[in-house]
DNA sequence: GTCTATAATACGATAGAC
DNA sequence: GTCTATCGTATTATAGAC
C-alpha cells in the first residue's frame, strides 16, 4: 500500500470504497475486502459489525469527501460561473474511472434504490451536497429557478456519466461536456 | 395470473422480466421467480440452465419488445418530428415505475456492467436500438450531425429518470420531459 | 414437464485464542 | 486488535422419482 501508517479501520474504508464502486456493493464480499488488504474477515468484522455498518461508513465517507472538494472549490472559484465550470470539469477529470465504471454517486443511488430502501436517504445526500451548491451557484448569477436549474445540470451531468459508461466511450463524455458548458454560458 | 394459458417457459420470463426490473437481477434469486409463480426452483431449471441462461433470455425478451414498440411507433408516426415527441412521451407514460424503479434499461446496464462483461453488448443493444431509430428521425429532419443528437437525447433522458428516481419526484420527470421538448421543437 | 431432495459452494456473522 | 475456526443460511445447480 501507498499509505502504510493508516490504522486497518482507514485502510478498509478506503479499500471497500473503491471496490463497492468498481464491482457494486452487492457483488462485493468481506472476503473481497479482507484479501484486497491481506488481512483476516475476523479483523474485519472487529470494525465494522455488519455490511449494512461498513455501507453507512462508506457512505459517510464519500459524503465528507464531497464536502471537502466543494470546500476546496468554494475558496479556489469565487465567480459562480467558475463554480459551475469547474463541476463540469470534474467530470472530465474522472474520464477514465467514469468510462469504465461509471458515476460512483449515481451507481450507488441506483443500486441501493432496489433494496435498501433505509439507506435512500443517506445517498441522496451524495445529490443534494452537490446541488445545493449548484443551486447557489445558479442564484448568485441572478436565476429565480436557480432549484431546478441544479436538477438539470445533475440531470445533464448523470446522464453523459451513463451513456459514457454504457458505451465505454470518452468521446461522448466529451461531446457531453462541452454542451453543459455551452449551456451554462448561454443562460 | 392474468393470462393463465401460457405456458411455464413464457410465464418465468414474463415474471423474471419484472423481478429483475423491480429488484435488481442480482438481488433476484430463483427461489423468488418459482414463489412468484408457485413453482419449483427445479421446474426454473429445467428451462433454463443457469441464472446466466435465465438473464440472457431476459435481454433478448426486451430486445424483442422494444423492437416491437418501435415498429408500432414506425407505422403510428409517419413524421419524424413525432417520432422524437413519442420517444419522450414514453417516459411520461412510465412514470410510476421510474420513480420507483428508475429505468429498465439503464439500471440493467448499470448494474451487469459491474460483472458481467460479456453480457455488456448484449444489454447494450437495448441503448442501440433506440438511439439507431432516433438517429433516423434526426436526419429526416435534415440535421447532419443526427447520431450526435440521438446520443444527447439518450443522455437527457437518461439523466432524466435517475434523477426522478433518486429524488423519487415525478415533477422532476415532467419538468426535464418538457425541456427535452423544447429542445427538440428548437432544433 | 414438474416435483422433491440434496449436493456444493459462498456469504455474513460469531466465538474464542493470542 | 488480529487471527483461526466454525456456525447458520441462502443460493445456484443437479439427480432422480413421478
Amino acid at each position: 500500500m501507498s499509505r502504510p501508517n493508516l490504522d486497518n479501520r482507514e485502510r478498509i474504508i478506503t479499500a471497500a470504497n473503491r471496490l463497492f464502486y468498481i464491482k457494486g456493493y452487492n457483488q462485493t464480499s468481506f472476503a473481497d475486502v479482507a484479501n484486497e488488504l491481506e488481512i483476516s474477515k475476523g479483523n474485519l468484522h472487529y470494525h465494522f459489525r455488519s455490511k449494512d455498518d461498513l455501507l453507512k461508513a462508506i457512505i459517510s465517507f464519500r459524503i465528507d469527501m464531497v464536502k471537502g472538494n466543494l470546500a476546496k472549490w468554494e475558496q479556489a472559484y469565487p465567480e459562480p460561473i467558475d463554480k459551475l465550470r469547474r463541476f463540469v470539469q470534474m467530470l472530465i477529470n474522472e474520464e477514465a474511472d467514469i468510462v469504465r465504471y461509471g458515476c460512483p454517486i449515481g451507481s450507488l443511488n441506483m443500486e441501493l434504490g432496489k433494496f435498501q430502501l433505509e439507506l435512500r436517504d443517506l445517498s441522496r445526500e451524495l445529490f443534494e451536497l452537490f446541488r445545493r451548491w449548484l443551486e447557489k451557484a445558479f442564484k448568485q448569477l441572478g436565476h429565480k429557478d436557480s432549484k431546478a436549474l441544479s436538477l438539470h445540470l445533475l440531470t445533464m451531468a448523470q446522464g453523459a456519466a451513463l451513456l459514457t459508461y454504457v458505451y465505454a466511450d470518452k468521446k461522448l463524455l466529451k461531446a457531453e461536456c462541452n454542451k453543459i458548458i455551452n449551456w451554462i454560458e448561454a443562460l
